[in-house]
DNA sequence: GCCGTTTTCGGCCCGACTGTTTTCAGTCG
């Protein structure tokens, strides 16, 4: 019976096994038709992490990885262009150009397949360890041959590392300390939860005694979707003591570095803080210099030094050796001859020649915003009624606001509540009785945000969606639909005469990344049709994200930046989305929701 | 390997902090 059991038991395995095998089979078929841009930038940037290790030289290591974060950022599949063309878009010549090429062409990359015989590829895991860089992964690799973090764990609790060069007793426990925190923590945190973060200690640091000022900067200034580390930055009498208060807070779980210019820390939620201080006179350069990115930094440093100029966080030194400070940061631009450059584009995407040429996009702003189409309420899985969503919207200086709802459909997938085709007239009357009573002119609109379903039909008859005042329509059922699928039914909901945005187009909801559609279709679907796409502001969904935002206003689509809120306090995520439209380069005439109410009103009642 | 207001070769940002050293290399931002 026993040995009756373990046969079943083994062929049960090795069916499993088979149909798994099918399975992946399938979704590469599926997924892997070819190379998107994401993938084909993960290889450049492996290739650079592997050359880092072998030692070769460091400027070639830097060109894959310029070359990964330019592929990054460019929302056209590369397969569209031939090796002149790929040569136009920065940091990639005609090496990388052919690299990308032979990707498309086979899938596959010779230098790379070489790279990793010679190279242990596994090592690049050990890089994601904090304090382990190339040169430590080499040492560990070649002396103690260790290519794997199990392998550096074990070997660390044998006390195998202390005795290498440049390693000690310290260096080792340190390591024990980063597998640790590896296996237990999140590397990047929605923005939001940073955000709230930064608002708590930006207040206790400043009430201390002797500290003038308090500025967040990093990628939490610049706006990026997901954040590492928060960075903050100061003015104080007397470095050290607020250094001492800032590591000594109850939730500090371990002090990273403390120094008297700049001190990190690392809370027991898992988030990374660094406190840099500055005098009066530098604080420019400094709030400048952590503001980043990197790549900007890198970028104005070259440039200040074509101008006789040397540029770090402490000012400019000319090359007579006599210091330019800069108190404010504008005054770093300046003294270059740049036009200030708002904190979203300072991504070395071409941000300081336009500076230079005075050529800065008008980004969009706050003040430009009137509107907000997305709102639910507790008639589906809001938390508030709709006077008091209408109420804070109008505290918040809006126009016009659009209540809409989830229809049954997603509700099936989701659990979202929704509001049934029944209980639609219901809430009609409601918004016209809550409409007579409200003291301002705040309009609000009668709208839904109607499921796109499986056949790329709508969730309510098109008769139902005609008599609203606005109408959008989204996917959060079947994400794992095909591409072309997607594709389809993201076309005949933009096609459908009644539908007016397109919400959160690709469903992105961290840290699921969105689905895959041809984005270059849709977007040209959206421009013939008028049909406007949503910029979610929602921290999940900051969706569209900025590559296809920008994209879809170079096709010709309009766009509407919305807070999807759930609650009163959700309508503040409109900050989110408008810095998605700054970081895609944006200005607010590709925006329905700067429009007046008037302007609005009749854009909706011609499109029917 | 990329790039050009020093343009087809020679240069490619700069400083704080740590842990190891005994003046500096490695890592990070």
């Amino acid at each position: 019976m026993v040995s009756f059991n373990k046969r079943v038991g083994t062929f049960i395995f090795e069916k499993s096994i088979m149909f798994l095998s099918i399975f992946l089979g399938l979704l590469y078929e599926k997924y892997n038709t070819r190379m998107n841009n994401e993938a084909i930038a993960a290889i450049f940037k492996r290739i650079a992490n592997l050359l880092e290790i072998k030692g070769e030289n460091r400027f070639k290591v830097l060109a894959y990885r310029r070359a990964a974060e330019s592929i990054h950022s460019i929302s056209t599949d590369l397969i569209e262009f031939d090796e002149q063309e790929l040569m136009q878009f920065p940091a990639i010549g005609k090496a990388i150009a052919g690299k990308i090429q032979e990707l498309n062409r086979t899938g596959k990359l010779e230098f790379l397949e070489k790279l990793e015989q010679e190279i242990p590829p596994t090592l690049i895991d050990l890089l994601e360890l904090q304090d382990i860089g190339h040169k430590k992964a080499a040492l560990f690799w070649k002396e103690v041959g260790i290519t794997t973090i199990e392998e550096l764990e074990i070997a660390a609790r044998a006390g195998r590392l202390q005795n290498l060069p440049g390693m000690g007793e310290k260096s080792e426990g340190r390591i024990l300390k980063r597998i640790e925190e590896k296996k237990a923590s999140i590397k990047r945190f929605p923005i939001n939860v940073v955000f709230e973060i930064a608002k708590d200690w930006k207040t206790r640091l400043e009430k201390f005694q002797g500290v003038h000022r308090i500025e967040i900067a990093g990628s939490l200034r610049r706006i990026l979707p997901t954040i590492g580390d928060l960075d903050l930055v100061g003015i104080a009498e007397e470095n050290e003591s607020v250094m001492d208060f800032f590591t000594s807070q109850r939730e500090v779980a371990e002090i990273l570095s403390s120094g008297t210019n700049k001190s990190s820390i690392m809370l027991s939620n898992g988030v990374r803080i660094q406190l840099w201080l500055q005098s009066k006179e530098r604080f420019g350069s400094l709030l400048q210099f952590v503001t980043g990115s990197k790549a900007h930094n890198i970028r104005l440093r070259e440039f200040a030094l074509k101008k006789g100029l040397s540029l770090s966080e402490h000012g400019f030194v000319t090359k007579d050796l006599k210091e330019i400070l800069c108190p404010l940061e504008v005054d770093v631009y300046a003294t270059l001859g740049l036009a200030f450059i708002p904190p979203e584009l300072r991504e070395d995407k071409g941000e300081i020649p336009a500076a230079e040429r005075q050529e800065l996009p008008n980004l969009i702003e706050r003040s430009n915003i009137l509107s907000d189409l997305h709102i639910h309420t507790i008639w589906s899985d809001g938390s508030h009624h709709i006077t008091e969503m209408a109420l804070s919207a109008e505290n918040r200086g809006l126009e016009a606001i659009a209540i809409t709802d989830h229809t049954p459909a997603s509700f099936k997938q989701c659990n979202h509540n929704f509001i049934s085709l029944d209980s639609l007239d219901k809430q009609k009357m409601e918004i016209d009785s809550i409409q007579k009573s409200l003291s301002s002119p705040l309009t609000i609109l009668k709208g839904i945000e109607v499921e796109i379903l499986s056949d790329g039909k709508l969730d309510f008859p098109d008769e139902v969606l005609s008599e609203l005042d606005i109408v959008l329509a989204s996917i959060h059922t079947n994400l794992d639909d095909s591409k072309a699928n997607i594709t389809r039914r993201l076309i005949n909901a933009i096609q459908n005469p009644h539908v007016d945005i397109i919400g959160h187009p690709s469903g992105r909801e961290y840290p699921f990344e969105g689905i895959e559609a041809d984005w270059d279709e849709v977007f040209k679907a959206a421009a013939d049709c008028d049909t406007a796409l949503e910029i979610n502001s929602n921290p999940l969904h900051l969706d569209l994200n900025e590559q296809r935002a920008a994209r879809a206003v170079e096709l010709g689509a309009w766009l509407a930046i919305n807070s999807d809120a759930h609650s009163s306090k959700d309508l503040d995520n409109m900050d989110f989305g408008i810095g998605i439209a700054r970081r895609a380069w944006l200005e607010p005439d590709r925006f329905i929701n700067t429009w007046s109410t008037g302007e609005l009103i009749s854009w909706l009642k011609e499109r029917g």
